[in-house]
DNA sequence: TCTGGGGTCCTAGGACCC
DNA sequence: TCTGGGGTCCTAGGACCC
């Protein structure tokens, strides 16, 4: 057992600030200094907002057609998700960020921790300015640096942090007082469920949950509700986890632009998910076994009969191999598919992943698998050069008038020289 | 008319075994 | 017809995150 000098400990998480519009104005000086808005898929939801539409009161999630008249009132700019783009920039960031430490864990397309323990307490926020300084130098996004003993805390100094100038907090001293004034909602870890029973006794803000009773929030809640009051206290009870990990069930899932009611534009649905995600689980080098199949109609739709199924097939053998999950995968819609409802989205999940290294021997297993693997390999590097679904199958259809809506796409491709921002002299 | 998508982890409860 | 106790493993569903 060795003991820890936690007072020494200091994780630093860094996010980028609205980072889908940030990705967006970085192409496109215009919309610098006026309202922006990303729409999650399908046009959907709001899902990143410019400070300038912060102010404008729309909300995180908020649906679009909620905020169409605000936002025509206001001229904001209104882009759909471009999922590539974002992901590159995203990329970029993290290559600039592991220069500061090999400690690191990409917590999500926006956010890293970086353990900063060897930094001593003096330069601390320095240090956290010259990773901004940095990130916006090299990439052209902008971020905010919160800076504590555990990682909630430094998610509570970044949430501080995003709404100071400097854009970094180093929080060690008057934790108390940031903690009285931090909503418990705020609180990561904290969720709607979580709020509804914390408020409900009396804890509506960071510093009272720090100060509940062991016993009472073990009881009342679970493991994670005990270590995030923990972590409140500057006790780390969350690692930083900086082994990159294989994915353990991959999923694609789709809103269809309009209702779809039968069952032959579900399965051209469910068969392109199917091909995404095999595709998917290939370039990760991984195998699964178990396919699951959901379909549901819209739960907002009060007027119509809500209908939602799925159906979980396991597989004889781990396998990658797309016609075999595709033939599987309709297989399982047959059985949960129901005449007369008006569906809103499918999806598939392919689970029990594991290396396709790990092999299970099987009789059949050598000969099929050179065959299918040639056939797979091909496919996708097909795909890869040509535009993906340049090879597909004949049931994922052609004319998919269900596919989603992106009616406000920048339509930038960083891979593409056409994207490159031209500058006239 | 129009409400995203993709993950992880935890737990309760059932199945099964001795 | 009566009928124990304890353990493990698995899964579905829920809660959380961004």
């Amino acid at each position: 057992m060795s003991f820890i000098n936690n007072s020494r400990k200091k994780i630093a998480l860094v996010d980028c600030n609205s980072f889908y519009v940030s990705c967006e104005r970085l192409f496109n000086p215009k919309i610098r200094n006026v309202p922006v808005v990303v729409l999650s898929n399908n046009d959907g939801c709001v899902i990143s907002r410019s400070t300038e539409a912060k102010a404008l009161g729309i909300k995180m999630g908020e649906p679009y057609f909620k905020v169409k008249e605000l936002v025509k009132k206001n001229n904001v700019q209104i882009f759909s998700s471009n999922y590539s783009l974002y992901g590159d920039l995203s990329r970029r960031v993290m290559r600039v960020l592991k220069g500061f430490s090999d400690k690191i864990e990409i917590y999500s397309i926006d956010e890293a921790f970086i353990d900063l323990s060897h930094i001593k307490d003096e330069t601390t926020e320095e240090y956290g300015k010259k990773i901004r300084e940095r990130v916006l130098r090299w990439t052209g996004i902008p971020t905010s640096v919160g800076i504590s003993c555990t990682k909630t805390l430094s998610k509570v100094a970044n949430h501080v942090a995003k709404k100071n100038k400097a854009g970094v907090i180093f929080l060690k001293e008057n934790i108390d007082e940031i903690l009285k004034n931090f909503e418990i909602s705020d609180v990561w870890g904290v969720g709607r469920q979580l709020s509804k029973l914390y408020i409900k006794n009396g804890i509506d803000n960071a510093y009272k949950l720090k100060n509940i009773s062991n016993t009472w929030v073990k009881k009342s809640t679970n493991v994670l509700g005990a270590k995030t009051v923990m972590e409140l206290r500057g006790i780390p009870c969350i690692d930083l986890e900086t082994e990159e990990t294989k994915r353990k069930s991959c999923c694609v899932s789709r809103s269809f632009g309009k209702k779809v009611e039968s069952l032959d534009k579900l399965k051209e649905s469910i068969t392109t998910h199917c091909l995404n995600a095999a595709e998917k689980i290939r370039m990760d080098k991984q195998t699964t076994r178990a396919v699951t199949v959901f379909i549901r109609t819209s739960p907002f739709d009060k007027n119509r009969k809500y209908y939602s199924n799925s159906i979980t097939i396991e597989l004889p053998v781990d396998t990658n191999n797309s016609l075999e999950l595709v033939k599987t995968a309709i297989n399982g819609l047959n059985k949960i598919y129901k005449y007369g409802y008006f569906y809103q989205k499918a999806g598939i999940i392919l689970s029990k992943l594991k290396n396709s290294s790990e092999k299970e021997l099987n009789l059949l297993t050598p000969i099929l698998e050179n065959k299918s693997k040639t056939l797979m390999k091909a496919i996708d590097f097909t795909n890869a050069k040509y535009g993906r679904n340049a090879i597909s199958v004949a049931q994922a259809g052609i004319n998919n008038d269900w596919k989603m809506r992106r009616e406000h796409s920048s339509k930038i491709d960083t891979a593409s020289f056409d994207s490159l921002p031209k500058i006239s002299i």
